[in-house]
DNA sequence: GCCGAACCGTAACGTACGGTACGCCGTCGA
DNA sequence: TCGACGGCGTACCGTACGTTACGGTTCGGC
């Protein structure tokens, strides 16, 4: 399956020097798309195409050493789970939320997905599994312990924590991941980021706060 | 801006065997993704390439007239907007989240959105554009009108259909579609279809819905 | 029956790019 | 001092594929 990939610290034994090269190649990846070759690569990286595929083997591995050092950058800040009441797990939804739709709004985030995306056809790498793994399953990695110790607290009501995720999920990014990656320009200011996420934390409190008691899973 | 595309009845002109070309094309997107090449569907499709650039230009045409013959197949259905109510407007809200999820997650939607995505990063045509208007643009459409009667009828309370709209689809379509883009092996039965849409519908009244009255946008 | 147009099949061309080989240089340990 | 080595720059090779060209075939109109 797809699920039980390498998820953390991929960052294994990567000298400067080549996260240099791999910082660069992500550069060109933001600005070019999939159509970056091996010669703008190591032109941007200022080294040779030889050592390009000494390190990292081939054009593939160059793109997974890529997305996975981009992975191995967004460090998990954890959630403090000490003084738990109703505002503070509000805040923290709204704190994932405007994160969230910062990260898949953003430049870095877009190109990647792309490349992904279209690496998705013929399945010869895993850089599907690669950015879904530290995307859309790290998120719920990291937010589902606050659903579940917002539901121990009394706050929230729910049989299936990955549901109500998926739920919390939608809520969130609707139509914005799919509009960016096909190309509309859907400019997300930080008012509107702010906006998006207060809203959908109080859609996903209606539905699944414990106090009116509408509606499970 | 993105939304002032061809949206309607761009079957312009074409020959049963054009059609058929493309009914070729679209086979061997759905088989091969991207990286389908003119040769194959030449051949597949038994004419000459010399055909193929005569009718359609080049490559990035083939690709275009091939989305848009896509898009040109999934004829609207119009709504029956006459015996509202609550039933009955949950009901088309639950067929469309159905209809929606079928599409989203059917091998040709995905090879064209996989495709689509793949071109929007070099802008050069407007794959992503024809994709977005026939897909979640004409889905917006459909269901506004829906939306607007529900309004009236006093059953939904909101302020902004575009905003109701695009909560609904985050409930409809949650991380469904970009996990299958990235290659997720997601596999949507009908049962789970049926029960998705049945609970999106019950959650979007329960935000949307106007006898309990708890929020609006 | 004859003409031209449309089209099929295929061969050929040009190019872009992945991948490899080689010469040269700076660094470093002996 | 010197050889080895890691790495840069560049030239080169092979191939895949977009695009074009050309000979042969079918078919509608006169």
């Amino acid at each position: 399956m797809l699920h039980a990939v390498t998820d953390i610290d991929t960052s294994e034994a990567l000298t400067e020097r080549q996260k240099d090269v791999l910082d660069a190649a992500l550069r060109l990846l933001v600005e070019e798309g999939d159509q970056l070759t091996m010669t703008a690569v190591a032109r941007r990286a200022s080294c040779s195409k030889e050592t390009l595929y000494k390190w990292f083997g081939d054009r593939d591995g160059l793109l997974t050493a890529t997305v996975q050092w981009q992975a191995s950058k967004v460090r998990v800040v954890p959630v403090d789970r000490k003084g738990l009441d109703l505002a503070s797990l509000a805040a923290s939804l709204e704190r994932f939320a405007s994160d969230w739709l910062t990260v898949i709004s953003s430049d870095t985030s877009i190109a990647l997905n792309r490349v992904a995306v279209g690496h998705a056809s013929s399945g010869k790498d895993d850089l599907g599994a690669i950015v879904l793994e530290n995307g859309r399953f790290a998120l719920a990695r990291r937010l589902k312990p606050v659903l579940e110790a917002g539901k121990e607290a009394g706050f929230l009501e729910f049989s299936d924590a990955e549901t109500a995720f998926r739920t919390f999920f939608g809520l969130v990014a609707r139509d914005v991941q799919i509009r960016l990656l096909l190309g509309d320009r859907l400019e997300l200011t930080d008012a509107a980021i702010g906006g998006d996420a207060v809203r959908a934390t109080q859609q996903f409190l209606a539905l699944y706060g414990a106090k009116t008691g509408q509606q499970g899973p």
